[in-house]
DNA sequence: CAGGTTTGCTAACTCAAGTTATTAATGGGT
DNA sequence: ACCCATTAATAACTTGAGTTAGCAAACCTG
């Protein structure tokens, strides 16, 4: 009604009102604010009118850290990341496991925050999330954040981690899928095979992202020992996980020691890769079987449509979301969820070729 | 040293210990144990020692909110969105969006906290966030926010959104952009043009993600009346923003009132309408021209390579997060910017054809 | 050994709320 | 007029911390 006033509060007003400002303004006390707010019934209708009033006059309204303090809840849930923001906005992976809990976090109405690693430690980020739970992602060796996530008595869920003891996780089964790939190109008669793995980076030379990696190595391995081969038998290259490098690596073993199979590690290598060959004037599969892993949702419309295997990223974010809040209600339950894989053969994979280039 | 002991506080442990009882413990008070952690310097090296094993003991850890609210700090910066975080996460262009705006984040030390509508409402979304500054994004009719991010003395950056006097602003000049495609399309002859528009969706017929489209189109109809065009004089479809929508648009439309050219609102309408034209043995661009818009990193890889406008989206993020976080320092300034767009040609547009299909 | 300085710690205040226990004032009934 | 019940508001406590002011004891100097 009255005229909305130029500011807030004494004196150009630096600092935000508080419900003390508003009581004094409503010639109130301060608790009389907080029912005016919480508990109007408690109040009578003229008093707190007369609060709600100069509240509207002053702008107040209660700080969002003051009452979270109190309810002892934040309506956020946390995601611990082992790598920087704009990285982890990049990955199509992350894309698409947040995905997963962002699904649970609309339906519980919680918001979601994103937590990357402080001056490159994930276990001093922590002390600085304001969540009401934490979904922990690529936790490779612990170095403390499992103790200090326990000693903060807040709930976790690890993901893609070294399962620990007694503690909540969600993985998927990399060795297995990884055994499926490989299987399925020496069921087809490869010998010749190029691995196209992917570097963690040199930053994260030691802490990095090895875990669910060294789980494909050893699928890997396990499907070569079945034909009597081993890792040493392959043409082993790391690079990032970008399509350009999956590009660059793949011309340069066509150059050097030509595969009749590239198994890649990840569907954007595998694409690169599928790049280089028709660069290189080669048809995959004909000359070369190219094969992914993820199943991005651009595996099925890039031509030819590419073998890879898919692992539910999606449902691992809801899975591990849908976990955590159970943890945030029922207190103490600690169930290890393993995600199934599987091989799905389209186009890009088929017998070695008639062509047999030169060895 | 000594034993790590069970559990914390007396009986059980529900409450984690709070800094009180580690003075109990400790026998000292309250300041003490605050000082034990922050100025080590103002106690003796005996108490100081006793203090910490006393908290060690306890497994004390000083409480998240509660030293945010004294600090008057979250080093959290939050992301105002108009969607759920589920479409967010699946969108590309918030996935690039984001990067910059992590990329800034990083640098700082910041978490990002994604803030969805609560109740398809933006507004009851901003009290519950802990943040020291807000991103809005895409801010279409303003329901309250700006008054509300006004109220709490929360500095914000609007983005994509009607710009608002006195208050700072990031844009991208979508009509020029659009104006430019059009423009292409229209100098290489064609008149028989197909728009694969954005439809933001039945949910958000109201409030939805409006804004920069009705900008393009605003330029889409400026560079059409240069060559004495009008909206009416082209196939005008909204379909979601999916590769599938676009495929079958496409395959209706060539299937009713086949144009030469297809322009489409985004990236990713485009590859489905050349997966629809392929589909169709159809030649791109001998056959028909497809344009597209964002400039997506995939379309320099897909063939034929996409000819379309780019809209740097990631500097948005970075110049978003940078003007949010200098208006965290120095105060009171508003600055509006607009980025521009270009566009890019490649080798999905071209002459119409001299195939002349059926009309 | 008085006087001042330094050290070491605590009481009390601050951040900004929400909640319980208590008091003061009013109304009704006899 | 007196007693009890009800209503309305406040004082005081709680969430969990960080910070300033001030007091007591020990130390040092003349």
């Amino acid at each position: 009604m009255s005229s909305i006033s130029s500011g807030a509060g004494p004196r150009g007003g630096r600092t935000r009102p508080t419900a003390n400002d508003v009581a004094k303004a409503a010639g109130v006390s301060r608790s009389a604010v907080s029912f005016a707010f919480n508990s109007p019934e408690k109040l009578s209708t003229a008093t707190r009118d007369r609060i709600l009033a100069a509240a509207q006059e002053l702008s107040y309204v209660p700080n969002t850290l003051a009452r979270m303090l109190k309810a002892g809840q934040t309506q956020s849930l946390g995601v611990l990341l082992p790598q920087n923001l704009a990285k982890v906005m990049e990955n199509p992976y992350y894309a698409r496991f947040l995905t997963g809990v962002g699904q649970v976090c609309d339906e519980q109405g919680y918001t979601l925050l994103l937590t990357p690693p402080l001056r490159d430690s994930m276990l001093k980020a922590i002390p600085y999330a304001a969540v009401d739970g934490f979904i922990v992602c690529g936790l490779e060796h612990d170095r403390g954040e499992v103790a200090e996530l326990r000693r903060r008595g807040i709930p976790f869920v690890l993901v893609d981690s070294s399962p620990h003891q007694d503690v909540s996780s969600v993985d998927v089964d990399d060795e297995g899928g990884a055994y499926e790939v490989m299987r399925h190109v020496l069921d087809l008669g490869h010998r010749r095979i190029a691995l196209l793995s992917i570097d963690p980076g040199p930053e994260h030379a030691e802490r990095g992202y090895r875990g669910p990696l060294a789980r494909r190595i050893a699928g890997i391995t396990r499907a070569l020992g079945e034909s009597g081969m081993g890792l040493g038998d392959l043409e082993l290259v790391e690079v990032p996980a970008t399509r350009m490098d999956g590009f660059r690596a793949a011309k340069a073993l066509m150059a050097s020691a030509p595969p009749t199979a590239v198994v890649a590690m990840s569907d954007i290598l595998a694409f690169g890769a599928v790049d280089a060959m028709h660069d290189l004037g080669l048809n995959v599969p004909g000359d070369v079987t190219v094969t992914g892993y993820d199943d991005l949702p651009e595996s099925s419309w890039t031509r030819p449509r590419l073998t890879t295997i898919r692992q539910a990223i999606t449902t691992k974010g809801r899975t591990a979301a849908d976990l955590l809040f159970s943890a945030m209600r029922d207190e103490d339950q600690h169930p290890h969820q393993l995600l199934g894989t599987h091989l799905v053969v389209r186009d890009s994979s088929s017998r070695p070729g008639r062509t047999g280039l030169s060895g």
